[in-house]
DNA sequence: TCCGTTACGTCAGCCTTATTGACATATCTC
DNA sequence: GAGATATGTCAATAAGGCTGACGTAACGGA
């Protein structure tokens, strides 16, 4: 446009007390991120997967007789962006789909004794870090930090998240 | 190939106790950051921006006078990806670029008005859903949770990120 | 002053992951 | 039997990342 480029203030001369202290927050956030999901990474491009086929690959293997719908819910995407990733899982043999009992048209997954294995190794990769990350700042923090990311969910979804993460297991199916 | 689709048996069954107990973070992390990421989206496609325009936008505010090779490190892309939409916000007057003082190959990155109230106002947004998480479970989880994410970053990066996020301020440059 | 290195920009092609919209099929439920 | 539900699929598109190669300008030391 015409553009009027004027240069902003030094940023700590507008920003109120509330936003302020909120860059620290969101920096740590994404720093964190940035690094704890780049582990894996090595190992998934041995076998052709990416990071959405890791999130696939992880939540079947938590909750083994997962539906797509639920896994559609957890993952927030398409469930065209899913069907790509989850056919190739199935194609190379990591996940199994069967025809649910009560319901027959949902389709259950669970993963192969080779998908565990390799949802597994994957977990013990960032499993490395997240304990080498409680060596340095105590079990307390990790306790703390569970409670303070569990606060950042919608609301809406945090009992789901709480079944999911605190009571998960075997469920339905075969 | 042959596919011996045995199925797995319970994760339960086989996880030692340290992969086990990764899991609450591993996937809490997940969640936090896929709600937490979220937020910013309507609002940056209001401007026919993404995620990748939000993430060099806050940290050009935050630091303004960011070099680009700097801006790689923090967000370890590639020259060419970050070009493309460094490029966008420079053409629609949300950064401005100035030829370095002290060494005239670098061009240091300033936010302009326009981009410094966009940055804000998606801070703001995060904010939000920051405070509302610190009513939930109180500033000590906050500054645990601080801890915490700063010890998942890797090592080698922890005191460059250090500086980054309580040390900055105005930098070199006009 | 020359030369190697550094900082940055760019062209070209490709991959992954996501999107929207439309439509098909099987199954459940009333 | 009819409508709703769960899933699969085709097609087109976009965002965001990658590699590789090459060009230019500026720094910095011998």
């Amino acid at each position: 446009m015409s553009g009027a480029l004027a240069e902003a203030p030094p940023a700590a001369a507008i920003d109120s007390v509330e936003t302020q202290s909120c860059f620290d927050v969101i920096e740590l956030l994404f720093f964190a991120y940035r690094d704890f999901v780049s582990d894996p990474d090595r190992i998934l491009t041995d076998y052709g997967f990416g990071r959405a086929h890791h999130r696939v690959l992880h939540f079947v293997n938590r909750q083994p007789g997962l539906t797509i719908a639920e896994l559609l819910d957890i993952l927030r995407i398409t469930k065209q962006s899913l069907n790509r990733v989850l056919k190739e899982l199935v194609e190379k043999g990591f996940v199994e789909q069967r025809t649910g009992v009560q319901d027959r048209r949902q389709r259950l997954l669970f993963p192969t004794v080779k998908g565990r294995d390799l949802a597994l190794a994957l977990s013990r990769l960032q499993g490395e870090r997240i304990r080498r990350a409680i060596e340095r700042c105590g079990e307390d923090d990790r306790q703390a930090a569970l409670r303070f990311l569990f606060a950042m969910i919608d609301e809406n979804d945090r009992d789901h998240v709480a079944r999911l993460v605190y009571g998960a297991g075997q469920r339905k199916g075969q």
